[in-house]
DNA sequence: ATGTTGCGAGAGCACTGCTCTTGACAACGG
DNA sequence: CCGTTGTCAAGAGCAGTGCTCTCGCAACAT
């Protein structure tokens, strides 16, 4: 089987895929996920349905494919985010990220309900997904390490740090990649959480007939939840 | 038309109801909230698709149903222990109501993911849900008004609150019922916010591999974020 | 005893994911 | 240049879905 891409053949079929997850994301924002349907899909491209199981063996395949994309799409945004405030303070660097990863949720609000909302029914997440997975809280974690560097961090544990959860952080480490103490590590996985939280809770719509300014409310919340992470 | 609850027709009406609910529930565990099957449901019952439409008018109103009933039995895991906890120190009221609430989540993931997760596509939530929605973080407010007026919380804002978060907070203060600071009331909703982000992040498999013991991570996570909030 | 009303059954519509077969056409090797 | 090979879209078809409608029947109220 010649797995030569520069073969015309090859060629129209990546780029068929990609008219494909272009269609299907376009039906995703009208409709979510679970009202993706292969059969509109096909439509819209003007061919039978049949035909797309030509290049997704499944829904859940193509789902899988978005999935990857839309984890792609905001680990870029937060690197991108990374790589342009290199040399400034550790606080503006982290705001400058999370602000990265929020502006990516507001604009693509399906596209984060898919990789962080909750878990489509019984379907386990492939491997090829655990990488891009990474990327987004790698690269938090990474401006965390360099003001962990610069000094910027205060990296005295407030409190000791049980055993099993210690192993865990361990096995979290080797997994990232660089060192971080247990202390900034668990710090640095709360901001992360909290971060996808106020995401979460005000773009699923928990705070309706609440936060009318959430921009405003975000960045004030982001002030303190910075301030936490660094330790003050 | 008779609303009395007495005749014999309305009793069987809502233990009719109470069947549905049961079915789809158990239903719901098995194949998610998308995979809900309304014909299913009624296969379970032995009766027709359509007797089921006697009861509810659509899917989504049962699944709104089953919403409904997710948020009050999280509310009420949340007050009883806030009521449980009465008398002692605010930091421990504090992780007692969110263990509760990571309790039900863990017990209950599905319910968790239906309320907490992404919203169902297109489906608008109707104003009967907001104020089960509102239980459980009335309750935990509830916990750190009164650890203001125990002198439990430092109360000193750390930054001034900018003109539109004060005018939102100023709402919600309205909508809660009792008086928080602008600053306690931040704190809390961050708090809060970081509780559910931290509950679904793992819940939603995004920490697999990493943690194994996730009862002693969120206990070390939740001592941090609950010093955050108490302010030291 | 007699309406009335709520209820379940059943048929039916338009849709879904997915499978299988069929025929056409392009790319390749001799 | 011509046959072989592999890839593709089409179409029919299956089982399942939400939902609507009509039709009898049985329990209720009067």
């Amino acid at each position: 089987m010649p797995i030569d891409p520069s073969t015309p053949r090859a060629q129209a079929r990546v780029e068929r895929i990609a008219e494909i997850k272009g269609a299907a994301r376009r039906q995703l924002v009208e409709v979510g996920s679970d009202g993706l349907s292969l059969r509109a899909v096909a439509r819209e491209l003007g061919v039978v349905s049949s035909a797309v199981y030509r290049y997704f063996a499944s829904r859940d395949e193509l789902l899988t494919a978005l999935i990857i994309d839309g984890y792609d799409a905001v680990g870029s945004a937060a690197e991108d985010a990374v790589a342009a405030s290199v040399g400034r303070p550790t606080d503006e660097r982290w705001r400058a990220v999370a602000r990265a990863v929020r502006m990516w949720a507001v604009a693509n609000p399906h596209d984060y309900a898919l990789i962080y909302g909750s878990p489509v029914p019984g379907y386990q997440a492939p491997a090829d997904t655990v990488s891009p997975a990474l990327r987004a809280p790698l690269a938090a974690m990474a401006v965390v390490r360099d003001g962990v560097e610069a000094g910027d961090v205060e990296v005295t544990p407030a409190s000791p740090v049980p055993r099993p959860v210690h192993a865990d952080l361990t096995r979290i480490r080797a997994g990232i990649g660089f060192d971080l103490s247990d202390e900034v590590l668990a710090r640095s996985l709360a901001a992360w959480t909290g971060l996808l939280g106020h995401i979460s809770y005000v773009l699923f719509g928990h705070l309706r007939n609440g936060i009318t300014d959430e921009d405003a409310f975000f960045e004030h919340q982001l002030a303190r939840s910075t301030a936490d992470l660094l330790g003050r």
